[in-house]
DNA sequence: AACTATTTATAAGA
DNA sequence: TTCTTATAAATAGTT
């Protein structure tokens, strides 16, 4: 309603946007007067302009508005309140409040903003928070039982790859019995590669890295990254 | 903007008026976004239809402008909050708040709603009423004074009027004294408004009056009725 | 801060 | 009701 219609996008060019947030102000303000008049209606409409500057108008008392609102969207999400149907901004609405309450209840067990809550809240909150903490524990503890079984599985392969060429290598070795040759005569190249090592050598595979992440167990209590039990 | 002009004043045909109310509640929601959007404002318009139904909007967080509109308003007495000096609404909207916070510090001395002031509060709120108490006891001692004196300046014209009678009682007897008249030979009219009484009764009627109020005293602590002190 | 060409909102009618 | 339409009101761009 101007010399040209203008799309619903925020006005770039300051001054323009000031003086139209001046008028379509005015008009608002207008408008929400002449329907709590009109329709008896109880109107609440709170403004503040990109600057801070707050404008307001109740057609009855802000407060009592504000309070009637919180009574109603207390309990938006439990009973279905008498929400206008005709309402185009009620989906949206309805999932503001959700996020909202959500958030509110993330902060709740981060244990901020809980002032507020009555002792029956903090005593099911409470619950809530010891049951999924111990469904944690037990997923940590069956990760680690995980992570203990596949390490088993990857050191009994290995042993069984080492058993086969150490095999190998003692086969060769007594084929080389009759053309005998000292330990000093093998090639670096092969020493460094295949060093020598005891049979027994798989108990220490087994125990090293399953003790080093037990011992970051207690320290993991905080933080929730999953375990990451690379085979070192 | 229709067919006519209307008046702005209550629709009183109901149909009419939940047309013009479903009407005119689209038009304000979509202004209000249309506000928010073209110059970067953050809105809040709460609408209760007569029937008590709840529309809302709210360009960002309902729950934030709510809490930034609570913050920016506490202050609105004490310092000059940058209210936007364009704000049609600005000097209703000023009186308003005072009688808001008028009500509130009335309900505080009633001891109502004092479950969020601050100590220092608290002992400002006692102070203000014990010095007020004091100057009400104190203008009660001081109206029952004035009672007292205007009793006993009552009671006093009245004994004097009653003694100049009785002296002419006393001057028609002797003259009957030469013709003698017992009590039972004179008239019952005459001793209907004339009774006997002994000369002493002065006493008793002053006294009468002011102890009955002064058993009232304690009781009227709470009653602000100014004290009635007719003469008996 | 006023003006005015247009768009937008809406009161009444279909 | 819901849709349409004539008209009032709001306002974008101009002076």
């Amino acid at each position: 309603m101007g010399r040209r219609k203008i799309e619903i996008k925020r006005i770039e060019n300051a001054v323009n946007r000031q003086l139209t947030f001046l008028k379509r102000k005015r008009g608002l303000l207008k408008k929400a007067q002449e329907l709590a008049i009109l329709c008896g209606a109880d109107i609440a409409l709170i403004i503040f302009s990109s600057m801070g500057k707050l404008s307001e108008f109740a057609s009855s008392s802000m407060t009592n508005i504000l309070e009637r609102y919180n009574k109603c969207s207390r309990g938006s999400l439990s009973r279905s309140v008498e929400y206008d149907s005709d309402d185009q901004f009620h989906e949206v609405t309805r999932l503001k409040h959700q996020v909202e309450q959500l958030q509110l209840g993330q902060r709740h067990m981060m244990g901020e903003q809980i002032s507020d809550l009555s002792m029956k809240d903090l005593q099911e909150l409470e619950h809530q928070m010891e049951v999924g903490m111990s469904q944690i524990r037990a997923r940590k503890v069956q990760t680690l039982l995980e992570c203990i079984n596949e390490l088993e599985m990857k050191a009994l392969e290995e042993i069984e790859i080492k058993e086969r060429e150490n095999q190998n290598l003692r086969r060769q070795l007594e084929e080389a019995g009759n053309n005998p040759l000292t330990v000093e005569q093998c090639p670096a190249a092969f020493l460094e590669f295949h060093p020598l090592q005891p049979k027994d050598s798989a108990t220490p595979l087994l125990l090293i890295p399953l003790s080093a992440h037990t011992s970051s167990f207690e320290e993991s209590k905080t933080s929730e990254t999953p375990l990451h039990l690379g085979f070192a």
